[in-house]
RNA sequence: GCCCAGGUGGUGGAAUUGGUAGACACGCAGGACUUAAAAUCCUGUGGCCAUUAUGGCUGUGCGGGUUCAAGUCCCGCCCCGGGUACCA
């Protein structure tokens, strides 16, 4: 019988779903292993053959795994809210939860098409009600808490209040927004709604003024990406940085914990160093400098306070509150106007542009607190609001940005930092700051002759003595912006009264997403709840109108999946201390600062409340990389319909233009293909050139690039399409051969024949020249059984670091190697089954069950490596003379160096390169390679 | 700009700890089988030179360095990919 894949693969998956093969419960006798893929948002494209490729590593994980005998719990679901969902429904006026159903059920059927080992029992979506009442209640528990860094946790409200009641706010070392200082008489003597607005300031989550992309015409926020130039990318209506009161949770309360977690976790660390970059913990000072004829005070964050001496001018952000009021009446249309520049430009921008200076004077002077000069306080936009305190004391001695800001204002540059070994010099004639990480201080009074790190001590000491500042440690990472002017997301358990905002007791959830007749913000500019009837309270209290955003449902989905179906809590007790975290997850490191960061955080958060037992949620992550499409063109003369082939093309003047890769093959064009692919080809022409054999084949050669894998530019495979010519099987084999899962790589469907000629050779094993089953009882040869554990001991060490490339290259050269010995045997052939059943699901259960077993070929246990059958008697030795490998020697195993040096010398084939001379010296590394040098 | 990752034949890639560069596969070329095709099998395949097989030189983005030995380590540069709420 010939190897039928659709027969088989249907077969078997529906038998895997008929006796829920892969359901997984708590099973406290077997060790548990948590294998996770990434959350898919269902896009209405449908997956393209680079989506499933973590799915892939991640299922032969967990079918190895369960081999092993693990208990695994490998499940799936969809982050279902989103805006391209709500983008369609504002074009066709459909439901959004329509069109995500509708995509949900298309990437259910081609992921259950390629074999997957999820426990599909365990599904749900983020839109879901069910679920989405515990996003809604960790949201309350956030309102509900305070970050007390003493305890270093989350802590309740209730009891912060406590405290007020005793000693006002002044033993509290919280993480909050500015608050002032008061005591239990100021705190009694507060009405409800100041005491709810101080609590505002310390609750982890909290409505706070944040700067958002605000498009006047489209009545709405926008993304980043959302903009280009000062303009929205859709319509190309003006785009502008405005303030608005905005949910935010306070993530960088746990700055430090998840920049500590880092170090407990079986991470790669590239995207730890990503993580820890954005943390971005800096120590340094922070100071405050009075502004001259002023009462205001100009606060900065420095990691140099040594270089205060050096500093000659200031900087603070175009939209820091202190620009109005320090800003004189001779500088203030200026001022304006340069603001109203800035404005216009995203802060991506301002920090992308290090080449363009650009600043304004604001006429006002500060007091460096450490020399007592005046110094021009300046507005840029390379300083952003938000980090530190937006404003900056510039030492353009030592930094090349203010450098060059000074140099393009014609400020003064003092050196204050001196290497060792070298004197100072003149800055007129500098072209550049002077590095200053390490060397000793000079013009800088009382730390003078000091090292750099000894003088930053020595300044902390003297500001913090003489009250102009102190110590400090910034983080880079800023609190999460909650709040989305959109419909498809979980609405917010939230109502105002007065308003002061308050949650809904936690029994009024899940709070239901409600109808709107559009999907557009209302015309006083409100989102599209605000045209939703009934907003409100039982009491009559509206309810907030913003949504919640993407990150919100998929940053605690990895416990629902533990307890998937509970009303009672996220998930029980029971299921998180038995699955307890994610042992394996697979994803790639466009998460690395979004997802990945804030699902650290809601675990942790949830870890202090004790409602889960570990405080990081992924144990190990392997990051794998994109799947590149490869596009193909073809070349047309200018305005004509004649198409000229790749290698005649500069003979023409012609242009480049995609094709679907869908008709070309190995860059052969489909020439009758192409005709019906669009119209506008109906009677194209063709210059077709010879094939490199010379024979006259007249082929339509294309030319190709690697770019992204999208629809526009006609690159786009599509695993249905594969699976259909080749099987789920070869797919999955495939996708694994391409190249290292942590790589980038371009998908090429050429090269999968290797792999159906593969599949098909492993096939043929089991049969004889008849066509019938048939396999030998007969005791293996050595011979075989080298070739079985040498192939054991291969697939189970690239298994476990993740080298399923590599294995897929063991698996051929196993079977090109049975099939030259003609091997049949029960004892080989069973094994490398087991063995292979991993990456080939399909063919494995229908070989297995072949071999007489009524079982499925997971519940089979891993083949075990014997030492015993790779065991030599002795090694060829490549040897080298002075590094260039000459000629092999077979030597025995445990050959001494002294043994193996006379066997070279006395080699004939040495002679030539000896020419006579005693070697100067002879290299042995045992059981490696011999290296002589002359 | 900043952060992270990468660059090896015509192509995807292998070389796991500094130890035989190019495993495996595609493609291509030649051959077997076949009326023919498909399928399958065999041989060759980095470049250059030489050729009677043998063989020599060269070769992992570029330029240096360390080493008996470098694709792998170090320094400098170039190019491509991803991320970037926020650069001190």
């Amino acid at each position: 019988m010939e190897y039928n894949f659709r027969e088989i693969e249907k077969k078997w998956q529906e038998y895997w779903d008929k006796n829920k093969i892969n359901k997984a419960s708590i099973d406290k006798n077997k060790p548990k292993y948590y294998v996770l893929d990434m959350f898919p948002y269902p896009s209405g494209a449908g997956l393209h053959v680079g989506h499933p490729l973590g799915y892939i590593a991640t299922d032969i994980y967990s079918r190895f795994k369960r081999l092993q005998g693990y208990n695994v719990l490998h499940p799936m679901g969809y982050d279902a809210f989103g805006l391209p969902a709500e983008q369609y429904a504002i074009q066709t006026g459909l439901h959004p939860a329509i069109t995500t159903e509708k995509n949900i059920t298309r990437y259910k059927e081609q992921l259950k098409k390629i074999g997957f080992s999820y426990d599909w029992e365990r599904e749900f979506k983020t839109s879901d009600p069910d679920y989405y009442k515990w996003t809604q209640w960790v949201f309350i528990e956030l309102f509900d808490h305070w970050y007390n860094y003493k305890t270093k946790k989350a802590e309740p409200i209730a009891d912060l209040i406590s405290e007020f009641e005793v000693n006002g706010n002044i033993n509290i070392d919280a993480s909050c927004s500015q608050t002032d200082l008061f005591n239990t008489s100021d705190w009694r003597s507060m009405t409800e709604d100041e005491k709810q607005l101080i609590l505002l300031n310390y609750r982890l989550a909290y409505l706070a003024d944040t700067m958002v992309n605000w498009c006047a015409k489209l009545g709405t926020v926008l993304a980043n990406d959302e903009v280009k130039d000062g303009f929205s990318v859709r319509g190309g209506h003006p785009v502008e940085q405005k303030k608005m009161k905005q949910w935010s949770l306070r993530i960088s309360a746990y700055a430090e914990r998840l920049l500590e977690g880092l170090d407990r976790i079986d991470w790669s660390d590239s995207i730890k160093e990503i993580q820890r970059n954005w943390i971005g913990r800096s120590q340094g000072a922070e100071m405050r400098f009075p502004i001259k004829g002023s009462n205001e005070i100009m606060e900065i964050f420095t990691t140099r306070p040594d270089t205060s001496w050096g500093v000659t001018f200031m900087v603070i952000a175009p939209e820091h509150e202190l620009v109005e009021k320090i800003t004189t009446l001779e500088y203030k249309k200026k001022i304006e106007n340069y603001i109203i520049e800035t404005k216009k430009r995203s802060e991506r921008e301002r920090m992308a542009d290090a080449k363009t200076v650009s600043g304004q004077f604001t006429g006002a002077y500060a007091i460096n607190p450490l020399t007592k000069n005046e110094i021009p306080i300046y507005i840029s936009d390379y300083v952003l609001m938000g980090y530190g305190t937006g404003a900056i004391m510039a030492v353009p001695g030592h930094d090349s940005r203010d450098f060059k800001f000074a140099r393009h204002f014609g400020l003064p540059v003092i050196q204050v930092v001196v290497k060792a070994n070298e004197t100072p010099s003149d800055t007129n004639t500098w072209t550049d700051s002077y590095d200053s990480k390490e060397g000793i201080m000079i013009n800088s009074g009382l730390i003078n002759g000091l090292e750099v790190s000894e003088a930053i001590n020595k300044t902390i000491d003297y500001i913090e003595k003489n009250g102009v500042g102190k110590g400090k440690i910034n983080y880079r990472l800023r609190d999460a912006i909650f709040s989305r002017q959109r419909y498809w997301g979980e609405p917010f358990p939230v109502y105002f009264k007065n308003n002061i905002p308050y949650t809904l007791p936690k029994d009024k959830l899940p709070l239901q997403l409600p109808e709107v007749d559009a999907y557009l913000p209302t015309e006083k500019g409100e989102p599209p709840l605000g045209r939703a009837k009934n907003w409100k309270t039982d009491d009559g209290y509206s309810l907030e109108l913003s949504t919640m955003p993407g990150f919100a449902g998929s940053s605690a989905y990895y416990l629902r999946y533990m307890d998937p179906k509970n009303d009672k809590a996220l998930v029980s007790t029971e299921a998180n201390q038995y699955w307890r975290n994610v042992d394996l997850y697979i994803g790639g490191t466009e998460h690395a600062t979004g997802h990945l960061i804030y699902s650290r955080f809601w675990n942790k958060f949830l870890f202090d409340l004790g409602w889960v037992c570990e405080d990081e949620p992924f144990k190990k992550m392997i990051n794998q990389g994109m799947i590149q499409g490869r596009s193909n063109f073809v070349y047309r003369i200018k305005g004509t319909n004649k198409f000229v082939s790749y290698n005649l093309k500069d003979q023409h003047d012609s242009s480049a233009i995609h094709v679907d890769v869908n008709i070309v093959h190995n860059d052969i064009l489909d020439i009758e293909a192409f005709r019906k692919w669009n119209p506008e080809y109906k009677d194209a022409e063709f210059i077709l050139e010879d094939l490199p054999d010379g024979k006259a084949g007249g082929k339509y050669i294309c030319g190709h690039a690697v770019e992204k894998m999208s629809k526009s530019l006609y690159n786009v495979v599509n695993p249905d399409d594969v699976i259909d010519k080749y099987g789920a099987d070869t797919l999955r084999m495939y996708e694994m051969f391409l190249g290292p899962l942590e790589m980038s790589k371009p998908w090429d469907t050429n090269g999968i024949d290797g792999v159906y000629k593969f599949l098909k050779k492993f096939w043929r094993l089991f049969y004889d020249d008849q066509h019938n089953f048939k396999l030998s009882e007969d005791k293996p040869t050595n011979n075989e059984l080298k070739v079985l554990h040498k192939t054991i001991k291969k697939i189970n060490e690239d298994i476990e670091r993740f080298s399923f490339n590599t294995s897929v290259s063991a698996f051929m050269i196993c079977v090109n190697e049975l099939a030259d010995l003609k091997c049949n045997k029960r004892e080989i052939l069973e094994n490398i089954v087991v063995l292979l059943s991993p990456f080939a699901p399909h063919i494995s259960e229908e070989l297995w069950s072949l071999c007489g077993h009524n079982n499925s070929v997971s519940s089979a246990q891993i083949p075990l490596f014997n030492d015993e059958y790779l065991k030599e008697n002795t090694f060829e030795y490549p040897v080298s003379f002075n590094g260039k490998m000459r000629f092999k020697l077979e030597l025995p195993i445990n050959c001494s160096a002294k043994e193996a040096e006379e066997a070279v010398i006395n080699n004939e084939n040495s002679q030539k390169w000896l020419e006579g001379k005693p070697p100067k010296k002879l290299i042995f590394v045992p059981n490696k390679i011999i290296n002589v040098v002359i």
